[in-house]
Order: C-alpha cells, then structure tokens, then sequence
DNA sequence: TGCTATTCGTTAGCCATGCTCACAGTTAGG
DNA sequence: CCTAACTGTGAGCATGGCTAACGAATAGCA
C-alpha cells in the first residue's frame, strides 16, 4: 500500500479503476436505502434547497448538475409530499422561488443520517488511514465534477 | 492538505461527503458517453464477461451487483448487437452460458477507451499526488462495494 | 409604444436501469 | 415418482436522465 518512489499514475488507467468503483458503489448507496425513504436525487436536491434558502428550479437543476426537466419531477414529487413549498417570484412572474417546508427540513435532518447508514457502517471497518485517504478523494472527485 | 496529527475522520461526516461525490461524479461519467455507444451497464457487464471468460446470467448478476431480470435485459441488448453469444448449459438445461464474441472483445477495446476519456481528460489536469490519492481510494472504494 | 427575441418552467415523450412478483422449464432429493 | 428448489425470463412499475417543443412573461430595441 506505500506509494513512494512509483511511477507516475496513468490517468486512463485511473480513470478506469475510479469509473468502476464509483459505478458500483453508486449502486450500492442508492440501493441501500428504507422502503418510502426519499431517493437519493430527492434527498439531495432537499439539501441544497436548505443549504442555499431558496432557489429558482432552474438555478437548483443548475447546483444538482441536471436539466431543468429533471429536476422539474424530482421537485413534484417532493411537493407531492409536502416537503418543498413553492412562492411565486415577486418581480417576475415567470419564476418561482422553491424552499423546504419545516416538515421537508425535519424530514431532512432525520433521514439524513439513514441515508448514509450503510456507507458510514461500512467506513467505520476501514483503518483510520483509509478513512483519510477517502476524505482527500472525495474533496478532489466533488472538484473535478464541478469543472 | 497534509492530514497528519489530525483528529480522526468521521464515518457520516465522510460517508455524507463520499455518497456526494459519487453521485455527482458518477452522474457526469455516465452521461459522458459518446452516443451510439454502449451504456455504463452494458460495457460492465461486457467487460466482467470478458474477465471471467465465460459466466451464467446469474453469476454475471451478481459479479454486477443487481437481480437477475436485471441482467436479463443488459445481455439483451448486447445481444442485439452481437457482442455476446449464448450458448446451453452441457448438462443443466436450465442454465446458459454467456461469453463475449470476437465483435464483443473488439467493441469493448475499442469503445472502453472513449468510455473513460472524459475523466481521464480531467485526471489529467490533477497533481501526480492526486492521482495516486485516487488509486488508492478507488480500490478501498471497489472493497466496499464487493464487501 | 410595439414587435421581437430571450428566458423560465413545464409538458410530452423517449430510454436506461433498477426493482418485485410470477411463471415455465429443469433438476435434485426423498 | 412426486415434490421441492433452482434458473432464467417476462410483465409491470418507479426513478432518473435526456431532448424537443411550448406557453407565459420579460427585456430590448426600433
């Protein structure tokens, strides 16, 4: 597992290993969640509408990296269950300012932890050097997918 | 960015900023597929044919993490298109076997490199310690997810 | 002022990827 | 030999992506 004194690392090769392990871990986390829970598009989209205040569909598309169109369902299905409310823009009319009702940051902050429950277990078998080494990528990946 | 003496490093904390990461990423890898190219799923599972050989609808599900009618529909499609081949069990008449054709081994070469170009591009921009931060982290990662 | 271009969000419709449930064929075991 | 278990698939559903097109509203310019 040392990495001194190797050559350099072959970004195809890299980009090969990293591709596959995030492709099934993708899978996994996704999977991994409760019956009736909110998905993890949902979930996310809830975070960043509480982290920001409030935001415009589009502008939330835009920080979730996905079409407008997209989030347009992903938001409906968080009104459906009362957990985004909807205003109009006061200026223009062609707008809506989106944010997360009490209920949709209660709901947030509770499944929040569930959500990762399966991930953080299996975190918590790794060395603390591993746990590192992953909180180093994950800054460098969530980097490089915001190019 | 050096991490020694540090406290150490939370599960949550890093399974929230992993699961983030991931997704994130892995929404950009996925959707950055040459079109008429083969699919995430599909190169995979191609590839795991590949590796193994030779495999039975049911062991490539589960080398790929998902259920077996799953599977059903990913072989079809590479079947559509004459990159696998099936041939029957010589002495369980249930079973099938799977296994990659020439035109299969040729479009997995082939394509397997668009497939990852685009990160590559990116990893390429990246410090040479980087990189071998995310060599390491993608196998933890590829741990986790076969765990 | 009024026409035109742009912007915003949504609708419609497509496809991929997952799932569960149910079933037919086959094999294995008592 | 009959029943139980296993294998793969079909049917049907939900989610999450996308593009294309559209209506409403705004902005800009003559």
């Amino acid at each position: 597992m040392t990495e001194h004194h190797s050559e350099p690392v072959h970004p195809y090769h890299l980009a090969t290993q990293l591709r596959d392990a995030i492709t099934r871990l993708g899978r996994r986390v996704r999977q991994a969640r409760a019956v009736g829970d909110l998905t993890i598009a949902q979930l996310s989209a809830l975070t960043s509408l509480e982290l920001a205040g409030a935001l415009s569909p589009g502008d939330l598309a835009e920080v979730e990296r996905v079409r407008p169109p997209t989030m347009t369902k992903i938001v409906a299905k968080l009104e459906e269950r009362g957990l985004v409310a909807r205003t109009p823009h006061p200026r223009d009319r062609r707008q809506v300012i989106l944010a997360a009702t009490e209920q949709g940051r209660e709901i947030n902050a509770r499944f929040g932890r569930e959500r990762d429950a399966w991930l953080a277990q299996r975190l918590e078998g790794l060395s603390d050097a591993d746990r590192r080494t992953l909180l180093a990528a994950a800054a460098i990946l969530r980097r490089l997918a915001c190019e």
